[in-house]
DNA sequence: CTAAGTGCAAAAAGTTTGCATTCCG
DNA sequence: CGGAATGCAAACTTTTTGCACTTAG
């Protein structure tokens, strides 16, 4: 019940992003003779439609409302085939964490805005940056296969949290 | 400006910034009541004068051979100190190890490109870009207080190297 | 049937810390 | 002296792997 169509978190673009992206794995498992297991069944699904930035921790704990028994070593090793394969894109953002995200299209890149205070992270896409970053790339003859950048500071929330004087904090 | 790391080169432009950086220590220090030490001067000298983004392992083990006692823990809590003072700054490259530089300049920012076949790094600035990085955080109302550009690929050195190896690409 | 996949626990790999001892100020 | 700093080893964290058992194909 209760379930008014007109609210936000269906959004037919990512649809169609995440069976591409279902395809691609069901071409690479073929190649590469893997077999579909009930465990991988469940990691990928659960991947595809949360949230983005999860770490592995965050994404055993989901699956494991579904599935009792999956270890922390199927998880890891689900998400390294997904990565390899280019479905989901590992991720650091220097707390020490992996974390991963639906693999972009080849020409559509985004970057992050990472918050410090409640460890927001937003994403952003600015092609005028990956132009420039294709000159620096020239100007050494450097061939650049992948880049990452990310914006540090404080997001629009923690900052007028802060000015109305309240403490913050994820 | 543009430093290489990989290569053996003297910077004369630089030892400007290593009396700024030393007297930013000395200050800090002293400012903090904290003590000079032989194992602390040499850790700091070896810093200040040895190639950028060296890791602990490689401080300790240059370190070692100006005074074979040092141990693991004091260069490392040497070079927290460091970065906690803007002397040095810690970079993570996603190899999975801590590296070290020398701090920038509060006005001058640079960025890294990475080479995915040899682990070269090489240094980089291009203002327009650091432009560009405020329009989206502002169109973000975000602050962004530091940030990190990094394109990983193959240098120069490498992809010559490897086109007359294979004789392939061109 | 048989090789890939799983779960567990242990190994790696890097970073941090507790503590007895040393030594700067 | 007294507290900061050191060196060692142990504790932590997160990632990766060895292995015996299970199971997809």
């Amino acid at each position: 019940m209760v379930r008014t169509m007109s609210e936000p978190s269906h959004r037919p673009v990512d649809d169609a992003l995440r069976s591409r992206l279902r395809e691609r794995l069901e071409l690479y498992m073929a190649r590469k003779k893997l077999r579909s297991t009930a465990q991988r069944r469940v990691i990928v699904e659960t991947f595809l439609e949360g949230r983005a930035h999860v770490t592995i921790e965050d994404l055993l704990e989901i699956v494991r409302t579904r599935d009792k028994g999956i270890g922390y070593a199927t998880v890891y090793r689900t998400l390294k085939l997904l990565a390899e394969c280019g479905v989901a894109s590992e991720r650091k953002f220097g707390d020490g964490l992996s974390r991963y995200e639906l693999a972009d299209d080849d020409d559509d890149h985004h970057d992050h805005l990472i918050c410090t205070s409640c460890g927001g992270i937003t994403e952003f896409e600015e092609p005028r940056i990956e132009k420039l970053q294709e000159v620096v790339a020239a100007r050494h003859n450097f061939q650049v296969t992948t880049h990452k950048l990310e914006l540090y500071g404080i997001c629009q929330a923690c900052s007028s949290a802060s000015k109305k004087g309240a403490g913050q904090r994820n």
